[in-house]
DNA sequence: ATGCTTATTTATCGTTCGATAAAGAAATTG
DNA sequence: CAATTTCTTTATCGAACGATAAATAAGCAT
């Protein structure tokens, strides 16, 4: 049995307030009062549990990433290529919109850029964003040895294209674009995917 | 003529250094002290020239999509719309990887998500973006009625697609992505824009 | 030359930043 | 129960933040 006092916040619902100040407000844009506030708790207590604002941005990137990694699995069991791409961007659509979260996505809105003594944020957010394109491009390569995709496509440059727009659709919805929005650009997108792959 | 004592920096060039500074930093990221250091003058020569660490940015700002509205120029005078379209993506490829500036694109970068007190940030920098929206918007409008796109194209939809695009690109290249790559994505973007638009 | 006007320099303003030391509170251990 | 351990509270730390007041310097006007 675990010894002393017992924390008084749970860690994952202090997390997930923590992390709507991040996507709203960026890692440089979110100050300690601010976080604190949310979490409803004080300084103290969260570098006890975080160990500084990059423990605690990091905790919740992971939190983050794993909710979408749960997600990753219904796109990737897409029966074909064409739908995976189709999954991916159209939830994505939904999810960017989402009105129980800040508009757009956590790894495209927390911090691309930041300031000295962050600099190594933004290379956080991109490792996460890698993950799904990493995903997107596995899964590609099974589509073109089962022969779902042709000889000629190129895995790689589908899983890119799918995930810059995805980062694209991101930047769209933080700035306030609507559900249908997104989904139009999506279909465009899937359009663009789903032909033949040679110019 | 003027009167008093001359400045003795060319604003202009302050600008450009500046830009460079929100650029690779965003604006939370970018202190006056980085930006006065960056500008080689001292805080009240940027308050009186600038105003505000806000004026600044809105200076930097204006001076960078001139830059853009003069390219953009060559972009629409493409011939066909999948011209345009090309263009406009291939050149973004460019310009996002350009050793000469930092990687990426400033109105990505500047700031999508801002601190308490720069809630105005993010709005000017998708001002600035839908800017080069409409401009593609109006061209394939355009293109529709001499016939170059079909019927039942929409001019909204492709334009609202490749600016998000180059937003993703923008991300992309923020991320060390290097101009090969963002030039695969404009290509997969462009064999999906020149395909027959219906589904 | 003297006065007027504007810019630059120097030195700082009050605030907020991220982060902690010290004291008090709540649990387990013996 | 007292001792130990861990967390929370209170109060604050030094540094950096954005922004300026006051003094000095440099140009026109007469």
């Amino acid at each position: 049995m675990v010894m002393g006092r017992p924390r008084s916040f749970c860690t994952d619902k202090a997390l997930d307030e923590a992390m709507e100040v991040f996507w709203r407000h960026g890692y440089d844009g979110s100050s300690l009062a601010m976080l604190t506030k949310a979490m409803g708790i004080k300084p103290p207590s969260l570098y006890a549990a975080f160990g500084s604002k990059e423990g605690l941005l990091k905790a919740a990137l992971d939190r983050y990433a794993q909710r979408r990694s749960e997600h990753m699995g219904y796109v990737l069991a897409g029966e074909t290529a064409r739908d995976v791409a189709e999954r991916f961007l159209l939830s994505i659509a939904e999810s960017h919109t989402d009105p129980a979260n800040p508009p757009g996505c956590l790894l495209v809105q927390g911090g691309l850029a930041c300031g000295e003594g962050s600099e190594s944020i933004p290379f956080e957010l991109a490792a996460k964003r890698a993950e799904t394109e990493r995903d997107l491009k596995e899964r590609f390569v099974l589509a073109k040895q089962t022969g779902d995709l042709s000889e000629d496509s190129d895995p790689s440059a589908l899983a890119r294209f799918l995930s810059t727009v995805a980062s694209g659709m991101g930047v769209l919805a933080s700035s306030g674009a609507d559900r249908e929005a997104l989904r139009e650009v999506a279909r465009v997108s899937i359009r663009a995917f789903s032909r033949t792959p040679v110019a």
